[in-house]
DNA sequence: GCTGAGCGTGTACACTGTAAACCTAAGCCG
DNA sequence: CGGCTTAGGTTTACAGTGTACACGCTCAGC
């Protein structure tokens, strides 16, 4: 028999191609790339990739996945900065925001894209599920610090709602065009934490 | 000449191929469909839709535009109502989630799917403007009626970027399920009209 | 009644994702 | 060392896609 794969050989053909991928699906959209084009890049036959990948959409859960994975880590690394609770959380949403402007086309292909069956990637909803823990911890910092009064999870989602919905709104182009994005969330941030605020 | 295709039968054919078409994107998305069905369903050839639309992009914007008319409309219907500025504003917000959620493909096909060259398709911008201006006028609303304090269209465009955020990530499965989607709209618009409210 | 144009259709093509057959070269056994 | 076996990669092939193009049918005007 050949030269049998070693898993890292199969996780380094996995990783070259899922960079590949990335680069030209934010080029020109999952639809806009074919398997001729994505094994091109890499220099391999048009049929090679199906040895690592089950397909087209196992492809795409990939890269969404390492997307999330990117993003849970920005998110986490905010948590050494600072102890102060408030201060963390404007580091976090700070975090997301950069995230979010700076890889324009991952965020879409990880939060605009609906794919059918998520859940038969296990690894996407694990990296997903670690950024939405980022989150509700540091809402349970603002809690704890006394800028915030509820259920953290909940905090954590109507901020999450908030930063997501002016992010897609900006990235899809939809915002009115007197209105600055960075001033929209910052206006926003603003009322909700002092809607929040205890009433001591 | 054959019988010239007059204004209302283009416009009618044209109807009437979107009708189908949105029932079509609903169930199987706008790449499940093919030119092939859609000219089926209306009972003609294949290259028939291509003298009413110049391409299926051109058809899927058409579909959208009428999404964002019927949407729009739902907004302005409330405006009738009642004169008290809060139950407006709280009666749009309703109309909004309730198109959303009973529509929830038409919706995401609306606001999820970025279309690449939205502004080539003229009667889809405005449709989509119709709908903002409606959302502006609430926030004005809330503004007379002393409710809120700030520029309006600011107001709105906090408003619509919380509920937009918090009903893409709820289609998209992406909310905790520990997260109820309406107490999260419900807690989240009172945290931010008591973030808005004048010192008095 | 003829003509010519506009409408719908049929055919054709380049291209897609991917199944299946095929080739190649390396490890094991004798 | 030689042959068998088999995993890894390639080639071929196919059904199905969007749509360009050219063909006929059918009627309005002369």
């Amino acid at each position: 028999m050949p030269r049998l794969l070693t898993d890292t050989d199969v996780a380094g053909f996995r990783e070259r191609l899922i960079a590949a991928a990335e680069h030209l699906f934010a080029e020109h959209g999952p639809d806009g790339v074919t398997m001729r084009q994505l094994a091109a890049a890499l220099g391999v036959s048009p049929m090679t990739p199906y040895r690592y990948f089950k397909d087209k959409d196992a492809i795409l859960a990939a890269v969404r996945a390492s997307g999330f994975a990117r993003f849970a880590s920005a998110l986490e690394a905010e948590t050494a900065d600072s102890s102060d609770g408030v201060d963390r959380s404007r580091a976090t949403g700070r975090a997301y925001v950069r995230f979010a402007l700076e890889n324009p086309d991952a965020y879409r292909l990880m939060f605009d894209l609906t794919q059918p069956n998520e859940a038969d990637y296990p690894e996407l909803v694990e990296a997903s599920a670690r950024a939405r823990a980022s989150m509700i911890r540091h809402a349970q910092g603002l809690v704890n610090a006394g800028e915030a009064e509820g259920d953290p999870r909940m905090i954590a989602h109507i901020l999450w709602a908030n930063l997501h919905g002016g992010l897609v709104l900006q990235l899809a182009g939809k915002l009115s065009p007197d209105i600055d994005p960075s001033a929209l969330r910052r206006e926003a941030f603003a009322a909700i934490l002092r809607g929040l605020k205890p009433k001591g």
